[in-house]
DNA sequence: TCTACATACGAACAGCGTTCGCGTCAAGTA
DNA sequence: TACTTGACGCGAACGCTGTTCGTATGTAGA
């Protein structure tokens, strides 16, 4: 069931529909509702698997810094490689899933291993969780093609239009900032992201 | 047009369908589209009417810090204000919106006068918006009945029951963290994070 | 007053998730 | 072996979505 979604999951999210997932399986709609309540919790299924292949380090006090931004990057990884799961993260509230929960253990160990309180260190995991499914929606547009090239480009150049038909002194910065948003610049932005959010964890924790 | 749209906004995004918004106006879907491109173009006008209303301070350097809080607080506030209309930030890939380029604007002019370069406040700008869409979105879900808390309850609890069913040394940390996930410590936590974020954004504006 | 143009919109299309009830097939009994 | 009974798989249909096409209407100009 699932191996089948997640083959299905390779031509795009907005193609997994419970039509095409039984068009693959040789079978009517109907027939899927025998396995999943409904297309939610395929959805979710669906989540558990990718999460799974996101690989868990072993804690070690020493460098719990490098090891919360390697957890990060796995989980941003794995959900970049299966474009559109993002999105299914999103729509998830209270996530029951093995996998994830999994991953939120390991989060909160490293981060009481690098000195937080059990308080500080939910709240630091929940906006790192925030972030690593953000920046992995965000991606995951890019890598697939979602937004093809050339109206992402055409957007863009509506975008300086606009700003240039005001007062030039009303953008000094935006005007500037384009060649910073490039493909290439992606995985900067997550690293320096995740440098400043561990160094004010650090700031924090030297406070207890 | 955008007026009517926003009545229907209080009643939900999900509501906000081509026919709702018609039959509202007292005519048939196919009018809207001798105002609006399509549904898309409309999501975006809402966006903007709204981003609108999140005030823009003026840049006081000495306290930099605590007008970068405010402004994302306000991004926040208006966003979850309208429960839903967070989902259409995620789903516009380049803001070619006017409130949206200069609340970036402002941002980026709070940053630089942190100490900040362009590039490193273009990344920190870049982050603080997408926590700011990612708060406003998860928070959209408990302000709204969007999920009943019913559903959201029995969850909780199935999530408890799954960690239990496990031997009690492979969640440690996670069997206690639910009392941190009331909607009491929401604020809390978006405090907490916007705190971590900015000392570790002065760290790094001190090495420069 | 009659014509010409632009605008508004009713109806229809293709797709979606989900449900209902029929038809088929397999297992249990005589 | 033959018959009956039960459950299960799934075809077809429902109500919904965004969008398009062609017609009818209303208005402005001659």
């Amino acid at each position: 069931m699932k191996t089948a979604l997640e083959v299905l999951a390779k031509e795009g999210l907005d193609a997994v529909t419970m039509r095409r997932v039984a068009q693959e399986l040789e079978t009517g709609p109907a027939s899927l509702y025998a396995h999943v309540a409904n297309k939610d919790e395929l959805a979710e299924l669906m989540l558990d698997a990718v999460l799974a292949e996101a690989p868990i380090p072993d804690p070690d006090p020493a460098r719990w810094d490098e090891q919360v931004k390697e957890l990060v990057r796995g989980q941003i990884r794995v959900m970049v490689a299966h474009p559109g799961i993002a999105r299914v993260a999103w729509d998830i509230a209270v996530p029951v899933i093995p996998s994830s929960l999994r991953q939120g253990e390991a989060m909160l160990a490293l981060l009481r291993a690098g000195g937080l309180t059990l308080k500080q260190a939910t709240f630091a995991g929940d906006a790192l969780a925030l972030y690593a499914k953000a920046y992995a929606y965000e991606a995951s547009g890019w890598t697939w093609g979602d937004i093809d090239e050339a109206e992402t480009a055409k957007r863009g150049e509506q975008m300086v239009a606009y700003m240039r038909s005001l007062p030039p002194e009303a953008f000094p910065n935006m005007l500037h900032i384009g060649e910073f948003f490039s493909a290439e610049t992606a995985t900067e932005r997550l690293e320096f992201a995740l440098d400043v959010y561990l160094a004010g964890l650090k700031v924090v924790a030297a406070k207890n």
